[in-house]
DNA sequence: TATTTTAAACGTATTTTTTACGTTATTAAC
DNA sequence: GTTAATAACGTAAAAAATACGTTTAAAATA
């Protein structure tokens, strides 16, 4: 039997896929179809999310949620924003959705993040319909995660810029420049790359493996990897004020 | 009449007041008190906030709580994490206090700070018995409401170092002094003068005023202001990797 | 009025970090 | 072996941060 659910709380989680083949940074989303006597009424995409239950945490729903959508567990994860507007599941086919739905219309989401990468989830199976899209180029999305979407982003762009955690959407073994690729879909910018690899390499926590890529048909370029123990054993925060 | 509550979702507020005098971070709580048969059951302290209203965004129940608390509108305010674990609510004094009240024991509340001068607010003439207390010398507090002030804390500790915020809780006319006492009472550090000064001088931002200090009994300080026109017209975010 | 006291304000040298861009090295494919 | 392509290294200049010495201005006092 389902734990008693709070029908006014939600988490909804952006899940964040990165794909290093194409170096694109990706939102997994799911299909929201509805049809009656043979007319479509809803065909569009959300976020996955679910009601809190009674007895859980708000990380505990997040976490859960994203469990059922991908079979995944210990992503990085981070709340991020509540979105609460009385009006963010009123629009004309949010109200016909919800018709069918257990769901107050008056329902407060606690906003996650994920950051993963997009080969970790198998979508072809997914009884979801779950899909990757680009994060700048998204489909019509139902309620306002299109919005939730975007502060997420946002959330994340600062983010990865004073922690590593750019390294949750790499695989362990990595090359300078796919790090730096990274960055570049991230943030939409270029960066030098003879600068970025000596800044990278400097750091103690950054370290190179006796590995190199195989299968490429270049140069194979060194593996590292991101030691966070390392990291966190240097870490001292140095306050630079920047405004 | 009152408008109708939403009875298990509330919103917090972390009252920060900066003491230009006696340079010190506070925050603003109030008084949780509780007696029975001559035996004092609750004596203790507790954040501001409400439940949020059925029509109103959180924005607004965040607003509406700081003013019904200071009288004050138009503060800075940043809504900055939720908190829903099941047993926030459930200390011994928590459960007596609930009893008397109209509240949900499964309530999930988004907590919000605000920046202001302690000197704005007249805690005197309160009808909470409202009272500032220095960020780092807090009373026995309710709920889980040390936790939430914490992170507030936290969060303002970071986000000073990257956004002009520290002038919302200076005097429009500041010194250079005043701002660094600001930076070193909220960082909690020691910051060169002759070298913080040189720094924020050479902001276009921060502009000379042709005042000085009053009623000194030394050297008048010059008088500065933060013109955020200013601020925001030369504002290009430079995405420094520093990891 | 001159002197003292105290904090404000300025200056200079050094180190570190960032930025810009030229050059070399290595590997697989031909 | 030669070529093509990317990985990897290097150097110089500019900018920013750090450390710390010196001067200036105003009020209090003697």
């Amino acid at each position: 039997m389902e734990p008693e659910k709070i029908l006014n709380i939600s988490v909804d989680c952006v899940v964040f896929g990165y794909d290093i083949t194409t170096k694109s940074l990706n939102v997994l989303v799911i299909k929201r179809f509805l049809e009656a006597e043979g007319k479509v009424l809803v065909d569009d995409y959300v976020l996955t999310g679910y009601h809190v239950y009674k007895q859980e945490t708000l990380d505990q729903t997040a976490t859960r949620v994203l469990k059922e959508l991908t079979g995944l567990t210990g992503q990085y994860k981070k709340q991020f924003k509540a979105f609460g507007n009385p009006d963010r599941l009123t629009n004309e086919k949010d109200i016909i959705w919800i018709k069918n739905e257990e769901f107050n219309l008056r329902t407060i989401t606690i906003a996650y993040y994920f950051l993963l990468k997009t080969e970790d989830v198998d979508v072809n199976k997914n009884k979801y319909q779950a899909k990757w899209f680009p994060v700048n180029n998204l489909p019509e999305l139902g309620f306002d995660h299109k919005k939730i979407i975007e502060e997420a982003y946002e959330d994340l762009k600062i983010k990865c810029l004073s922690e590593p955690i750019i390294f949750k959407l790499l695989p362990d073994k990595f090359t300078i420049n796919e790090a730096q690729d990274l960055y570049q879909s991230i943030l939409g910018i270029e960066i030098d790359n003879r600068n970025f690899r000596r800044k990278l390499i400097n750091k103690k926590y950054i370290i190179a493996l006796d590995e190199k890529q195989v299968g490429v048909s270049k140069k194979p370029a060194q593996l590292y990897m991101f030691s966070l123990d390392l990291y966190e054993k240097m870490f001292k925060k140095n306050y630079l004020i920047n405004i």
